[in-house]
DNA sequence: CTGATATACTTCATTACACAATATATATAT
DNA sequence: ATATATATATTGTGTAATGAAGTATATCAG
Protein backbone atom coordinates (compact mmCIF):
# COMPACT_ATOMS: atom_id res chain seq x y z
CA UNK A 1 0.00 0.00 0.00
CA UNK A 2 2.54 2.50 1.41
CA UNK A 3 5.03 3.20 -1.44
CA UNK A 4 6.97 4.99 0.67
CA UNK A 5 8.64 3.19 3.80
CA UNK A 6 6.06 0.57 4.06
CA UNK A 7 8.31 -2.08 2.64
CA UNK A 8 11.29 -1.19 3.97
CA UNK A 9 9.92 -1.95 7.39
CA UNK A 10 8.53 -5.13 6.38
CA UNK A 11 12.40 -5.76 5.66
CA UNK A 12 13.35 -4.86 9.13
CA UNK A 13 11.41 -8.15 10.88
CA UNK A 14 13.75 -10.03 9.09
CA UNK A 15 16.29 -11.52 11.61
CA UNK A 16 14.96 -9.54 14.65
CA UNK A 17 11.82 -11.98 14.60
CA UNK A 18 13.81 -14.86 14.77
CA UNK A 19 15.66 -13.78 17.94
CA UNK A 20 12.64 -12.47 19.43
CA UNK A 21 10.77 -15.06 19.71
CA UNK A 22 13.76 -17.73 20.37
CA UNK A 23 14.02 -15.31 23.32
CA UNK A 24 10.74 -15.74 24.18
CA UNK A 25 9.95 -18.88 24.11
CA UNK A 26 12.69 -19.39 26.97
CA UNK A 27 8.75 -19.46 28.54
CA UNK A 28 6.67 -21.99 27.04
CA UNK A 29 3.34 -19.83 24.73
CA UNK A 30 1.44 -20.21 22.14
CA UNK A 31 1.19 -18.37 19.09
CA UNK A 32 -1.77 -16.16 20.12
CA UNK A 33 -0.58 -15.20 23.44
CA UNK A 34 2.62 -14.18 21.86
CA UNK A 35 1.15 -11.52 19.28
CA UNK A 36 -0.30 -9.98 22.68
CA UNK A 37 2.60 -10.04 24.36
CA UNK A 38 4.77 -8.24 21.10
CA UNK A 39 2.28 -6.02 21.37
CA UNK A 40 2.67 -4.92 25.01
CA UNK A 41 6.00 -4.74 24.45
CA UNK A 42 5.71 -2.09 21.76
CA UNK A 43 6.34 -3.76 18.90
CA UNK A 44 3.76 -5.81 16.27
CA UNK A 45 3.80 -8.87 14.64
CA UNK A 46 1.14 -10.00 12.24
CA UNK A 47 -0.35 -13.46 12.82
CA UNK A 48 0.26 -14.57 9.21
CA UNK A 49 3.79 -14.12 9.76
CA UNK A 50 4.71 -15.13 13.48
CA UNK A 51 2.34 -18.42 12.71
CA UNK A 52 4.60 -20.07 9.70
CA UNK A 53 7.46 -18.61 11.46
CA UNK A 54 6.68 -20.82 14.56
CA UNK A 55 6.45 -23.76 12.19
CA UNK A 56 9.39 -23.12 10.42
CA UNK A 57 11.63 -22.96 13.86
CA UNK A 58 10.22 -25.92 14.87
CA UNK A 59 10.59 -27.45 11.80
CA UNK A 60 14.24 -27.03 12.33
CA UNK A 61 14.62 -28.01 15.57
CA UNK A 62 15.00 -24.76 16.71
CA UNK A 63 11.62 -25.04 18.79
CA UNK A 64 9.32 -27.72 20.03
CA UNK A 65 5.41 -27.63 20.07
CA UNK A 66 2.75 -29.81 21.89
CA UNK A 67 -1.21 -29.26 21.80
CA UNK A 68 -2.79 -28.37 25.02
CA UNK A 69 -6.18 -29.57 25.16
CA UNK A 70 -6.91 -29.22 28.59
CA UNK A 71 -8.12 -25.96 28.35
CA UNK A 72 -11.73 -24.64 26.51
CA UNK A 73 -9.75 -24.13 23.26
CA UNK A 74 -6.79 -26.36 22.05
CA UNK A 75 -3.62 -23.99 22.14
CA UNK A 76 -0.54 -25.41 20.43
CA UNK A 77 2.35 -24.07 23.31
CA UNK A 78 5.68 -23.75 21.75
CA UNK A 79 9.12 -24.19 23.91
CA UNK A 80 12.95 -23.36 22.68
CA UNK A 81 15.26 -26.07 22.37
CA UNK A 82 18.59 -26.63 22.98
CA UNK A 83 19.89 -26.06 19.52
CA UNK A 84 17.26 -22.91 19.89
CA UNK A 85 19.56 -21.64 21.98
CA UNK A 86 22.60 -22.14 20.27
CA UNK A 87 21.14 -20.17 17.75
CA UNK A 88 19.82 -17.74 19.16
CA UNK A 89 23.31 -17.19 20.36
CA UNK A 90 24.63 -17.26 17.02
CA UNK A 91 22.27 -14.90 15.93
CA UNK A 92 22.49 -12.34 19.09
CA UNK A 93 26.37 -12.06 17.94
CA UNK A 94 25.35 -11.14 14.87
CA UNK A 95 22.84 -8.78 15.88
CA UNK A 96 25.57 -6.86 18.13
CA UNK A 97 28.14 -6.66 15.18
CA UNK A 98 25.78 -5.13 13.22
CA UNK A 99 24.83 -2.93 15.56
CA UNK A 100 28.56 -2.07 16.85
CA UNK A 101 28.87 -1.24 13.46
CA UNK A 102 26.09 1.17 12.64
CA UNK A 103 27.12 2.79 15.76
CA UNK A 104 30.34 3.47 14.66
CA UNK A 105 29.07 4.51 11.58
CA UNK A 106 27.08 7.09 12.42
CA UNK A 107 29.01 8.38 16.01
CA UNK A 108 31.65 9.59 12.95
CA UNK A 109 29.14 12.00 11.77
CA UNK A 110 27.12 14.36 13.27
CA UNK A 111 23.99 14.03 10.85
CA UNK A 112 21.91 11.62 13.25
CA UNK A 113 20.68 13.60 16.02
CA UNK B 1 25.37 -25.21 1.80
CA UNK B 2 25.33 -25.38 5.45
CA UNK B 3 22.02 -26.50 6.08
CA UNK B 4 22.67 -25.66 10.36
CA UNK B 5 22.19 -21.52 10.60
CA UNK B 6 23.50 -20.66 6.97
CA UNK B 7 20.06 -19.43 6.12
CA UNK B 8 19.00 -17.71 9.11
CA UNK B 9 22.54 -15.68 8.99
CA UNK B 10 21.13 -14.33 5.29
CA UNK B 11 18.09 -13.04 7.04
CA UNK B 12 19.87 -11.29 9.47
CA UNK B 13 21.03 -9.32 6.45
CA UNK B 14 17.68 -7.48 5.56
CA UNK B 15 17.10 -4.37 6.75
CA UNK B 16 20.55 -3.80 8.56
CA UNK B 17 22.55 -3.81 4.92
CA UNK B 18 20.04 -1.51 3.74
CA UNK B 19 20.92 0.99 6.75
CA UNK B 20 24.55 0.35 6.72
CA UNK B 21 24.68 1.19 3.18
CA UNK B 22 22.34 4.61 3.47
CA UNK B 23 24.90 5.46 7.04
CA UNK B 24 28.38 4.67 4.77
CA UNK B 25 26.88 6.75 1.71
CA UNK B 26 26.57 9.84 3.69
CA UNK B 27 30.38 10.25 1.69
CA UNK B 28 29.94 9.49 -1.71
CA UNK B 29 31.90 5.86 -2.50
CA UNK B 30 31.69 3.44 -5.51
CA UNK B 31 30.58 -0.16 -4.89
CA UNK B 32 33.60 -1.99 -5.39
CA UNK B 33 34.92 0.55 -2.39
CA UNK B 34 32.11 -0.52 -0.32
CA UNK B 35 32.77 -4.00 0.04
CA UNK B 36 36.00 -3.68 0.83
CA UNK B 37 35.35 -1.12 3.31
CA UNK B 38 32.44 -3.16 5.32
CA UNK B 39 35.50 -5.84 5.23
CA UNK B 40 37.50 -3.70 7.59
CA UNK B 41 34.54 -3.15 9.67
CA UNK B 42 34.62 -6.64 10.32
CA UNK B 43 31.29 -7.66 8.42
CA UNK B 44 30.95 -9.47 5.09
CA UNK B 45 28.87 -8.25 2.00
CA UNK B 46 28.41 -10.21 -1.14
CA UNK B 47 28.69 -8.26 -4.46
CA UNK B 48 25.86 -9.68 -5.37
CA UNK B 49 24.02 -8.60 -2.78
CA UNK B 50 25.49 -5.07 -2.63
CA UNK B 51 25.12 -4.08 -6.38
CA UNK B 52 21.05 -5.10 -6.86
CA UNK B 53 20.58 -3.19 -3.00
CA UNK B 54 22.26 0.04 -4.98
CA UNK B 55 20.33 -0.32 -7.77
CA UNK B 56 16.78 -0.05 -5.63
CA UNK B 57 17.68 2.18 -3.50
CA UNK B 58 18.65 4.58 -6.17
CA UNK B 59 15.23 3.38 -8.29
CA UNK B 60 13.40 4.55 -5.37
CA UNK B 61 15.46 8.11 -4.99
CA UNK B 62 17.35 6.64 -1.36
CA UNK B 63 20.39 7.44 -3.13
CA UNK B 64 21.60 9.03 -6.36
CA UNK B 65 24.85 8.11 -8.50
CA UNK B 66 27.16 9.16 -11.15
CA UNK B 67 29.72 7.29 -13.19
CA UNK B 68 33.46 8.61 -12.94
CA UNK B 69 35.54 8.26 -15.99
CA UNK B 70 38.63 10.84 -14.83
CA UNK B 71 40.13 8.03 -13.93
CA UNK B 72 41.71 4.99 -15.14
CA UNK B 73 38.75 3.06 -14.71
CA UNK B 74 35.17 4.04 -15.16
CA UNK B 75 33.29 3.64 -11.36
CA UNK B 76 29.61 4.91 -10.39
CA UNK B 77 29.91 6.54 -7.23
CA UNK B 78 26.44 6.84 -5.09
CA UNK B 79 25.45 8.91 -2.64
CA UNK B 80 22.71 9.58 -0.15
CA UNK B 81 19.65 11.76 -0.68
CA UNK B 82 17.77 13.69 1.40
CA UNK B 83 14.77 11.42 1.21
CA UNK B 84 17.76 8.85 2.55
CA UNK B 85 18.64 10.30 5.37
CA UNK B 86 14.93 10.48 6.39
CA UNK B 87 14.19 6.85 5.59
CA UNK B 88 17.64 6.51 7.42
CA UNK B 89 16.45 7.88 10.28
CA UNK B 90 13.02 5.82 10.26
CA UNK B 91 14.40 2.12 10.05
CA UNK B 92 17.08 3.66 12.86
CA UNK B 93 14.55 4.11 15.29
CA UNK B 94 12.56 0.70 14.46
CA UNK B 95 16.05 -0.69 14.59
CA UNK B 96 16.40 0.95 18.13
CA UNK B 97 12.90 0.11 19.31
CA UNK B 98 14.35 -3.87 18.50
CA UNK B 99 17.47 -3.39 20.12
CA UNK B 100 15.84 -2.26 23.07
CA UNK B 101 12.83 -5.44 22.92
CA UNK B 102 15.85 -7.89 22.33
CA UNK B 103 18.16 -6.18 25.76
CA UNK B 104 14.62 -6.15 27.79
CA UNK B 105 13.71 -9.79 26.82
CA UNK B 106 17.01 -11.13 27.60
CA UNK B 107 17.92 -9.54 30.66
CA UNK B 108 14.61 -10.87 32.30
CA UNK B 109 16.51 -14.35 32.45
CA UNK B 110 19.94 -15.49 32.92
CA UNK B 111 20.22 -17.99 30.07
CA UNK B 112 22.25 -15.50 28.35
CA UNK B 113 25.94 -15.20 29.29
C1' DC C 1 -31.17 -16.26 21.81
C1' DT C 2 -28.79 -14.22 18.19
C1' DG C 3 -25.37 -11.72 15.94
C1' DA C 4 -20.92 -9.62 16.59
C1' DT C 5 -16.43 -9.96 18.26
C1' DA C 6 -12.37 -12.24 20.34
C1' DT C 7 -9.78 -16.33 20.40
C1' DA C 8 -6.73 -19.63 17.92
C1' DC C 9 -4.85 -21.68 14.13
C1' DT C 10 -4.41 -23.16 9.00
C1' DT C 11 -3.65 -23.06 3.88
C1' DC C 12 -2.62 -20.74 -0.40
C1' DA C 13 -0.83 -16.98 -3.36
C1' DT C 14 2.08 -12.93 -4.13
C1' DT C 15 6.22 -10.34 -4.01
C1' DA C 16 10.81 -8.90 -2.82
C1' DC C 17 15.29 -9.73 -1.58
C1' DA C 18 19.87 -12.33 -0.62
C1' DC C 19 22.84 -14.65 -3.13
C1' DA C 20 24.67 -18.01 -6.81
C1' DA C 21 26.19 -18.24 -11.39
C1' DT C 22 27.93 -16.13 -15.09
C1' DA C 23 29.58 -12.54 -18.11
C1' DT C 24 32.29 -8.39 -19.41
C1' DA C 25 36.27 -5.41 -19.44
C1' DT C 26 40.46 -3.06 -17.85
C1' DA C 27 44.72 -2.57 -14.96
C1' DT C 28 48.49 -4.48 -12.58
C1' DA C 29 51.57 -7.85 -10.99
C1' DT C 30 54.38 -12.12 -12.01
C1' DA D 1 51.99 -13.87 -21.55
C1' DT D 2 49.12 -14.86 -17.95
C1' DA D 3 47.04 -14.65 -13.73
C1' DT D 4 44.84 -11.78 -10.50
C1' DA D 5 42.58 -7.62 -8.78
C1' DT D 6 39.41 -4.13 -9.97
C1' DA D 7 34.60 -2.86 -11.20
C1' DT D 8 30.04 -3.67 -12.70
C1' DA D 9 25.91 -6.04 -14.89
C1' DT D 10 22.36 -9.74 -16.01
C1' DT D 11 19.73 -13.72 -14.96
C1' DG D 12 17.92 -17.33 -12.07
C1' DT D 13 16.72 -19.69 -7.57
C1' DG D 14 14.99 -20.26 -2.98
C1' DT D 15 12.93 -18.50 1.11
C1' DA D 16 10.38 -15.56 4.00
C1' DA D 17 6.89 -11.77 5.16
C1' DT D 18 2.43 -11.04 4.64
C1' DG D 19 -2.13 -10.53 2.23
C1' DA D 20 -6.32 -13.10 1.64
C1' DA D 21 -9.33 -16.20 3.10
C1' DG D 22 -11.06 -20.00 5.74
C1' DT D 23 -12.31 -22.97 10.03
C1' DA D 24 -14.03 -23.35 14.58
C1' DT D 25 -15.10 -22.27 19.40
C1' DA D 26 -16.05 -18.95 23.22
C1' DT D 27 -17.93 -14.79 25.00
C1' DC D 28 -20.48 -10.66 25.24
C1' DA D 29 -23.99 -7.14 24.00
C1' DG D 30 -28.60 -6.41 22.45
Amino acid sequence: MEPETGHFETEMNRGFLQIMVLAMLEKDMYGYAMVRTIGQLGYEVDENTLYPLLRRLEKNGWVKSKWDVSEDRPRKFYGVTEAGRRLRAELLDIWKKQDQILRQLLKEKSHVQ
